[in-house]
DNA sequence: CGATTGACGTACG
DNA sequence: TCGTACGCCAATC
């Protein structure tokens, strides 16, 4: 279809997709949803786009993003540092220390979950 | 326009 | 096992 909303040709729009995927009360890390874009060594760009995603609508669940090991790297950009362990406890994810207690169990992989035969 | 930074992750020693 | 170096690419200084 000509002028067709080819958003999702933009990296950043697939990174909002995956994040808007993301079931409440799960986590997920910048270098997963990397990964399954196939860009696990542009696991940066993620995170770039977690930034600008405070300009994308709707607004990106980003407070379920966190790094590898569960630590809520970007707590500092969601206006309060405690804005996001309190929406990641408000959805049944426990944080100490800006860390996801049980991350692993939370943790919500693109690649398993979407994972298409 | 060139150098530095950044919500990360992997590789190497 | 732990610490350091590098890659990635866009935005900012």
């Amino acid at each position: 279809m000509a002028g067709s909303d080819n958003k999702l040709d933009s990296f950043f729009e697939q990174v909002y997709a995956v994040a808007r995927l993301i079931p409440k009360g799960r986590v997920t890390s910048y270098g997963a949803i990397a990964k399954y874009l196939g860009t696990a060594k542009s696991s940066r760009m993620v995170g770039w786009a977690m930034n600008n995603a405070h300009s994308v609508r709707p607004k990106i669940p980003a407070h379920r993003v966190v790094n590898r090991i569960g630590l809520l790297t970007g707590k500092h950009h969601f206006g309060s540092p405690d804005r996001m362990k309190e929406l990641l406890e408000k959805e049944g994810v426990k944080v100490k220390k800006d860390q996801v207690v049980n991350f692993k169990s939370h943790f919500w992989d693109p690649i398993l979950e979407l994972e298409l035969d």
